[in-house]
DNA sequence: CGTAACTTTGAGTAACATCAAGTGGCGTGG
DNA sequence: CCACGCCACTTGATGTTACTCAAAGTTACG
């Protein structure tokens, strides 16, 4: 199996139908028909932790579905300043920029599993497809509301208030809830959510060590984090 | 079409088609029949300069397409910091989001003319016009490009590289190109361009005054300007 | 012509960045 | 198994940008 640099490797040895992994995350609005259509255009893919599904300015000629692990997509300005738009878990799609090239780069966090599909094909598969293309929109949708929501991060929030806010939205979507609080493995280093945040990583530490030291976070080595009461994170994030 | 230079139309007179105004912005996607469909749940709306569509959390009975004039959308903080996320010019779209309620609020900047569809009855013909849905769908996806440029604006761009970069995307959307550079007619208040880049109202006016110094720009009045040569602006963006 | 709202300018300050040193976890090789 | 080294993380000292507070200047409008 060729394995590039980038960490990229589409499986040649893929099952009659590549998608199956997929099928979880679109399956309920697709019925079986449909899914095979689909299926028919698709390939999976994986990525190692630290690979490339594309990069800014790609040619975006594909549209991807996160299986599993999780990525991050980000923007580069010339002088190498880099701005985390977004984290993806599974079940995000990728890629549904119109545009002719990516506006931003997607790289693994972790070990990934993507389904990828021809643009084109998908694109007019979507006519003969109308819950999908329902779908689609409301998927873009909501990541359009989340952009909306992170630029009041970045604009208008002080460096506690950003970290608090993106710790509740990664609990949310990644947090395990236990009998005495929540727990969060977090997949991004600290350089991450400084861009992520449009701080410093040294800004971001700082942050959590001061969050730690008045208890509403505490650590479980580099990546773990538990949160006691989620609604004292909460009183952080300038929300309520 | 008549629009004078704040923004406003002529009366809408046509009752029977009520969404005339709009035809010119949809037409392109629309044949004549599709038109008449979607006319018939439309509504003509108008708004004064500084008169509000709809607030934040407001439930979203309604999606508009904004005719003439130029809209603001922002989102508050319960103690009043406010995020602009974005200017709205003819042929934009607003309120796409799936959610029960508006994630923002949207206030005239000038007088507005606006076409009102009921948004279960929207969707529901979308479903009978597929080319509509694909270009609210391309709307979206623009969009969201836009919101994800703005996130590095705001992240990772300092004073000067942000005003500059919504200077050139002001000019790019409501700039008259004339014999000797640009011309821009800023519907905005110096608050708004503030809330909007994630600076002060003060901070806005020393970048403006700054780039006035140093020939990048000339006012024209307070919110007339004036830029001889776009590329030496676009120096300023950081995008280069 | 007067007033209110907005804009501009100035002085001092605070929050976060930068620069630098030190710590800890983890894999590798002896 | 332990020593080593690397890299990410953490902490500290200093610097800079943009914010805050204050006041004066403009513009819009009754």
């Amino acid at each position: 199996m060729a394995v590039d640099r980038t960490g990229t490797t589409a499986a040649p040895d893929r099952a009659r139908r590549p998608c199956d992994l997929c099928d979880a995350a679109i399956g309920k609005v697709l019925d079986a028909g449909e899914l095979g259509r689909l299926n028919g255009i698709a390939t999976a893919v994986t990525l190692e932790a630290g690979g490339t599904a594309f990069l800014e300015g790609d040619d975006s000629s594909y549209l991807f579905n996160l299986v599993s692990g999780s990525l991050r997509q980000s923007k580069l300005l010339p002088d190498g300043r880099r701005q985390v738009t977004g984290f993806l878990f599974p079940g995000d799609f990728l890629g549904l920029s119109t545009a002719g090239t990516y506006p931003y780069s997607a790289e693994a966090l972790t070990a990934a599993a993507l389904c990828r599909f021809d643009r084109v094909s998908f694109i007019r598969m979507l006519e003969g497809l109308p819950r999908l293309e329902r779908h689609v929109l409301r998927l873009a949708s909501r990541e359009l509301a989340q952009a909306h929501d992170h630029l009041l991060v970045l604009g208008r929030k002080t460096a506690t208030e950003r970290i608090a806010t993106v710790l509740l939205k990664l609990v949310a979507r990644i947090g395990e809830l236990g009998s005495a609080g929540c727990t969060l493995d977090l997949p991004m280093s600290r350089a991450d959510l400084a861009d992520y945040t449009g701080l410093t990583a040294e800004t971001v530490c700082r942050t959590l060590t001061q969050l730690r030291k008045r208890g509403v976070i505490a650590s479980a080595g580099l990546r773990g984090l538990h949160i006691p009461r989620l609604d004292v994170l909460a009183g952080y994030s300038g929300d309520l």
